[in-house]
DNA sequence: GTGAAAGCGCTAACAA
DNA sequence: TTGTTAGCGCTTTCAC
């Protein structure tokens, strides 16, 4: 009755079905996982008596003598980001349509949770998917000596990856921006930890040179929506007239604190995010963002992590132009300081 | 160098603890996973010996002798539905809270791959958490006679399960409705396989009736932001003032459709969705929906699985008031006839 | 083409 | 308290 109870049958083994078959094991087994070094008069009946019995193999059994599980840890620095499931869905389908499973993990941002996740989970599956761990290399590197180990948004020596075009991304970014006639952007940093949030600070700014426009960063801050008051007032602090967020989680909740602020955007202040999470599309206004190619990475990681190299490890990102960005007020000064006062 | 490269260290296994301690392999064993029965003395020096080795013990290998991984299979309808990241949170906090790890699996909204991924898992997991599967009872059945499993949303019997407690909620919508002067509403179905669609709208039907307003339905809609435009018309088509969707992408995607048909909400329309998803509070105008229980009930579904009876299996669901709703106006007419009709 | 037997790494009787 | 030994279910030499 209760299917919770204590009383599961036991399942039928490959003995039971070589048995019945009237074969030996191995046979059994050869019929079964193996065939062509079997006859096809052999293989057929072996099929037919499992398939009878209900024959399911055991996956941990196999896996003792074979070391392989078809298993995949993917590890995330937080689920609860929405950029992280594109990562999800991806490398799960991926994962799923070459038979393979994923056991997710969760890095809550924090390096220490991490390797505990890959010390746990490196005896059961048979390659690591690590969506920008937070770790230092230093840390990781014993971790992954005894997998495959594939990586994004984060150059590890010695382990293959793929990276989003940061670059490219944010070269739209500025001369976007520049056209709209801003000659002051703030980059609202991400985590310190984060390989993504040094790139996007580096490129942003080396763009902005190039355009002539002066560059702010403000931050750290946490990649979450609540971190959206902090970063918008650090960011209007430097009087620049461009936010340009780490992500759509700091970008949303900047959006929703200038609004309360009575700032206006893309009237007073322009704002950009990064992921073109879902949410970016609707929320008020519409965020201009710079897309990130999370669902290929996804694939991408298990792809590379069976063997498969992709075909260029730098995949695509470009700016969505949508309503919160438009043209820079001719002058604006830093937050509580009088009009027209030097803006550094 | 190059990690996936084939030259990767064999393992340290217990034996080879074993004989750097100068003990049995047994004794080694118990040293390390069941201390208590060996001396204080040798387990210490057997966890010397193991620490400077670098002993991680192989999880394949133990779970074949106790049938037991620590590994869980989180089944979700669609992974890329918002509504079950809160769910995958939950199930993972909880399970990682306990040593154990989830596996992903996506069904898609599909019932045959639901059933593939249980056949798959099952000589994996040590138990199944099934968010509202889409199969059927008797497809079900089979596929968990292995393995202890709860369920969220779907009494199935002779299964432990939470619900989301959809009457609460259906009473608060439409109490909140029939205040605002709603005299018919009209609840956009989502997927004929789900059972809290069922459940929405029976008690939504009986709690309308009760309160005198006339009740419509109209659907099955896939859950999904695209379903929007069908579901919204659909609605209006019915001459309801107030539109109940069954989950907030749909809600979402009607104010999308809305908003470019120039429909007024909630001046001429009340909408109102349901999981209050990620995006729900900053779409526009900010939708009224219902919350669900997506956290805890991860985190229910694995203590149910692991053993653990939740205190009430009917998980708190309430109706959060925000902008899409508002009174009722005056009189309405089904869309494209004439203003005063009968509206059915 | 098929069978016998060893072994993957670990735990759990059973002895001592 | 500790050691010996027999499996867990499967694959895979190695013979025949």
């Amino acid at each position: 009755m209760n299917h919770t109870g204590d009383a599961r049958p036991r399942a039928v083994t490959i003995y039971d079905v070589a048995r019945a078959a009237g074969v030996a094991t191995s046979t059994a087994s050869r019929a079964l996982s193996n065939p062509g070094r079997v006859s096809e008069r052999t293989r057929a009946h072996v099929a037919e008596v499992a398939e009878r019995l209900g024959y399911v193999p055991n996956r941990m059994a196999q896996a003792l003598p074979s070391g392989r599980t078809g298993l995949f840890a993917l590890l995330v620095p937080d689920v609860t980001n929405p950029h992280h499931v594109g990562l999800i869905r991806g490398a799960e389908a991926q994962a799923a349509a070459a038979g393979h499973s994923i056991v997710l993990a969760d890095g809550q941002e924090d390096a220490a949770i991490e390797a505990a996740h890959l010390r746990r989970l490196g005896s059961f599956v048979d390659g690591f998917l690590l969506v920008s761990p937070r770790g230092s290399a230093d840390d990781l590197a014993p971790l992954l000596r005894r997998h495959p180990a594939a990586v994004f948004n984060r150059p590890l020596a010695g382990l293959p990856g793929v990276v989003a075009d940061i670059d490219a991304a944010s070269a739209q970014t500025v001369e976007h921006l520049a056209g709209l006639g801003h000659r002051a952007l703030v980059y609202l940093r991400g985590p310190e930890t984060s390989w993504a949030d040094g790139e996007r600070r580096r490129t942003l700014a080396a763009h902005a040179e190039r355009h002539g426009v002066t560059f702010h960063a403000a931050g750290p801050h946490a990649p979450v929506l609540g971190s959206g008051p902090a970063a918008a007032e650090a960011g209007l602090a430097t009087g620049a007239t461009a936010l340009v967020a780490f992500n759509d989680l700091i970008a949303i909740g900047v959006l929703q604190h200038l609004e309360r602020a009575g700032v206006a955007v893309p009237g007073d202040v322009s704002v950009v995010g990064a992921d073109d999470v879902f949410g970016a599309s609707f929320c008020h206004p519409p965020l201009t963002t710079v897309t990130s190619p999370a669902e290929p990475a996804g694939r991408a990681l298990v792809d590379l992590v069976t063997g498969t190299a992709p075909d260029d490890p730098v995949l695509p990102s470009v700016l969505v132009v949508r309503e919160s960005t438009g043209p820079a007020r001719s002058s604006r000064s830093p937050r509580g300081v009088p009009f027209g006062a030097a803006n550094r």
